[in-house]
DNA sequence: CTGAAAGCGCTTACAG
DNA sequence: CTGAAAGCGCTTACAG
């Protein structure tokens, strides 16, 4: 008698579609379906099968279910930090976008390098997720190209483009540093020192903005330019203040490139009773949290990073959905916040 | 003749295992071995299988790996909020663990909102994450079935718990809070307010420790108690300062549950001349950004946050590799940080 | 509306 | 050290 029942070869031991089939007394294919709310399934049975689902606490495997649709719900979502409270903000409002959509965010955080990037790519990529919404556009060409090969509909974040093909939503880094030198200016300010952090690509398109202001202007002294490629922080803001203020006593005001280092500044002004504005004006980037608490509050930039984050996943979605995508690339406003220290 | 090579019938068109070995003369499964870097493959064979797969542009499929070896390499990773930067910390310490060992967090926000966190594990536990890392023992009934029927190793974060089968790394919020209220104490202060928001778990633990502290030295009363539900920010310290300076003037320290609410608190006396800490002594809890920063720099409690998502990490490894786990419950220890706002 | 067959792209388990 | 077969747990595509 060689019939039988030999066992399965391997067996995971877990609930399976087949077993809810067994219980429900249906075929697999109709729990399938009814579990997935697919249409045109008797509501009784449908019903049925729902019950023998709970009863058994079957989950579903969704590496199985990617296999055989070949498709993911998951969507890759690269920032460069997290204590950078602005990428927060962005990652909600993707959240909330996809997650009621079907998607689920897989987060994944480069700490503004290129490299670890690529090797959260080389990591991700094999998950087949069914889009990708990155950072900017600062990247090696081995993550460029890992990127297109995939065929995985991409969408650009915080900067913009018009190179064709390219999908971004984004605002002008380079006209917002501009506008808020310029707001300096307007106020009556003639040495205005221009302070940064981690000095990527963003932080430099704002310094080439304060740039272009102050040269159109007649105005611009490179000395009066700091740029640490140290991680922005308030206390490095302190620190930049301290030395700014040392090194060009004569400066009037400061744009610092994020107001993580502005609020620094702004606690560092107060300790070394240097009067903002009276001597210093200053202003940030951003309007981050606490900025408008500061003893003065802040001037600064209000981004549009929520309206970033919730358009870059609309438009992701759309390109995932196969509908038709009205533009490719989405330019944002941004908005001076001013407020008295300046 | 129907010996015809029919076309597959469905086909993703993507280059797979079979592929790459056609390319390189081998069999799939000397591929598969050899791109996993599992030992007893022949050296030439294995450079020429990735050779070909390098050219192919290979990409392997994790779905169907998983599907396959019945093992996926995600942990899941619960925390309440990533504006609460503390959270940053774990999740960054969790990272740079579980990344380098082969794992990947999948990272899932509840905002403190056990639906919320019922509705993630719903979502994420089809996908049979390797490991689970959760915030706090505070949950929904249904999540914790879900959670114990998975029979996924599960390490809870940020509390500890001597019950049996459970798996911590945290500290003790109570005896913290007790801590810096005694330290306040201790500075002779006698009215000694508690300033709380959100209100989550952890806060009213600190709570706790701060009613046991007080009544022990017989000066508790519930009039110098602000609990509110919002959510923990700069403003709202600034607020609760505010509101507890003019319904409790007499009180001479407030002690905040969150150094966000601290910093507000701090900056809402420098606004209204308080003068802190000789009116006011204000001390904190976590010891954030920017808290050395403040003026006066303030006082609060250094809580192991990177600590407890490294060891969490280190233990959920353990358990995930069936290695043993020396202490299934680890408890860490928090530290005063004395400045001059007390 | 329901189902039997085939297949998604890997890895396990067994041979040699 | 290498491979042919079977199977992981689903869904697609085709019938009825």
């Amino acid at each position: 008698m060689n019939d039988a029942p030999r066992r399965p070869r391997r067996s995971s031991g877990r609930t399976t579609l087949a077993d809810v089939a067994r219980a429900a007394g249906v075929s697999p294919i109709t729990v399938s379906r009814a579990l997935r709310q697919e249409r045109g399934v008797d509501p009784v049975l449908a019903d049925k099968v729902r019950q023998a689902a709970d009863q058994l606490g079957y989950v579903p495997d969704a590496a199985a279910r990617a296999l055989a649709s070949q498709r993911s719900t998951q969507v890759l979502v690269l920032v460069p930090m997290l204590s950078n409270t602005l990428f927060v903000d962005v990652l909600e409002a993707v959240h909330r976008t996809l997650f009621p959509a079907g998607y689920q965010p897989l987060i994944g955080v480069t700490h503004y390098d290129t490299a670890e990037e690529e090797l959260l790519l080389r990591t991700y990529l094999p998950h087949r997720p069914a889009g990708l919404l990155v950072t900017g556009f600062d990247r090696s060409e081995t993550a460029r190209q890992l990127i297109a090969h995939s065929g995985i509909p991409c969408v650009h974040l915080m900067e913009t483009s018009t190179a064709p093909g390219v999908h971004c939503v984004g605002f002008s880094q380079v006209d917002a540093g501009a506008a808020i030198t310029q707001h300096l200016l307007d106020r009556g300010r003639r040495r205005i020192a221009f302070c940064a952090a981690q000095l990527d690509p963003r932080t430099l398109q704002r310094a080439e903005g304060y740039r272009r202001c102050l040269r159109a202007a007649g105005l611009y002294d490179p000395h009066r330019e700091l740029l640490s490629p140290e991680r922005s922080s308030i206390s490095l803001g302190a620190r930049l203040f301290e030395e700014m203020v040392q090194r060009m006593p004569d400066i009037d005001a400061i744009f610092f490139c994020n107001d993580d280092i502005a609020q620094g500044g702004l606690l560092a002004a107060n300790r070394m009773q240097v009067p903002v504005p009276q001597r210093i004006a200053v202003a940030g980037f951003n309007d981050l949290a606490g900025s408008d608490q500061m003893v003065p509050p802040l001037t600064t930039v209000r981004t549009p990073r929520a309206e970033v984050g919730q358009a870059g996943a609309a438009m992701l979605l759309a390109l995932m959905r196969g509908t038709p995508v009205p533009q490719s690339c989405i330019q944002l406003n941004y908005e001076l916040v001013v407020r008295a220290s300046s």
